[in-house]
DNA sequence: AACCCCAACAACCGCATGTAT
DNA sequence: CATACATGCGGTTGTTGGGGT
């Protein structure tokens, strides 16, 4: 028995969301929780299906996304991920906090792919492309959905690497957004108290971070945690979400222009006032 | 100015997996 | 154990905006 398709009821939305559908979904979140994603869009007045809700909450609303262009060194983590896991999205997504698995599936597509053919390497492989295969250059999809792209990791298969990869990546290393937040502003006890995303805090130990091939976010989060923000590390942290923050009662000259780093650091505050009360309220 | 092309990304679709009954 | 249902995941498509002609 085959499961129906959730979203082939007639009279449900589809296509992209208004700024009224986002603020429903994103007030009747905050003040109720995640949890049956059927009954959201009931609970919520959308007319959407419950797997539309959960897409655009994750992928766009949720308050601890990052937006914009991923940096360079979340491109190095994404490359590397991705020669050991292959298109294991969602498992490479949760070692970038504050990025979903579509947008680094989109980022892949769109940019590493390109950029990883240039310097002539097989993205599906992570092997330098064959003089032959680079002529054709078509991603292999044989049937069946089991090709060596998606599911085998090329590290397995392989020892060697191609010049380009200097260093081995290791996710250990990798601080996750809310240890980044604890070092720049909370107090441990309440990022611990506000989880804003599970899928967030799947990340090291503290003591596992302290490597000297830490990301730049890491080292630069160290750097502002000790006394300020610095102008030159604030577009790796975060891009400003603006629209759920306005939704959420910011005040519109705070969300859409945090120009300074003490203004960017006032905003990122009230910010995390809001958003990590209401959480609180959620899960307490 | 109008048109076309393409890149970027939001959203959808179908299948896989986990879980409750 | 079988079934139904909820959610997660990855591939694909549709839309939109910018740049080039």
């Amino acid at each position: 028995m085959g499961r129906q398709p959730c979203c082939d009821k007639v009279g449900l939305k589809k296509g992209p969301w208004t700024a009224e559908e986002d603020q429903k979904l994103v007030s009747f979140l905050l003040g109720n929780g995640q949890c049956c994603w059927r009954a959201v869009p009931k609970l919520a007045g959308l007319l959407r299906c419950g797997k539309s809700c959960r897409l655009r909450w994750t992928n766009y609303l949720r308050p601890d996304l990052k937006r914009g262009l991923l940096s360079d060194e979340e491109e190095k983590t994404v490359i590397d991920l991705h020669e050991q896991l292959g298109n294991r999205w969602s498992k490479i997504a949760s070692h970038l906090p504050g990025r979903t698995d579509n947008e680094i599936k989109n980022h892949w597509n769109t940019h590493i792919k390109k950029k990883l053919r240039k310097m002539g390497i097989d993205p599906a492989t992570h092997k330098p492309l064959q003089p032959a295969a680079a002529a054709h250059q078509q991603p292999q999809r044989p049937t069946g959905g089991d090709s060596p792209e998606q599911k085998v990791p090329a590290a397995a298969a392989t020892g060697s690497q191609s010049g380009a990869e200097e260093d081995m990546f290791c996710p250990d290393e990798v601080p996750t957004m809310m240890q980044l937040l604890d070092n720049i502003i909370l107090p441990c006890d309440v990022v611990e108290a506000a989880p804003l995303d599970s899928s967030c805090g799947t990340a090291s130990s503290p003591a596992e971070s302290s490597s000297s091939s830490s990301s730049s976010s890491a080292s630069a989060a160290s750097r502002g945690g000790g006394g300020g923000f610095e102008d030159d590390w604030l577009p790796q942290i975060m891009e400003w979400p603006v629209e759920p923050m306005f939704m959420m009662g910011l005040d519109v000259d705070v969300v859409t222009g945090p120009t300074s780093a003490w203004e960017f650091e006032d905003a990122f505050n009230a910010y995390q006032r809001i958003a990590l009360f209401d959480h609180q309220e959620t899960w307490a």
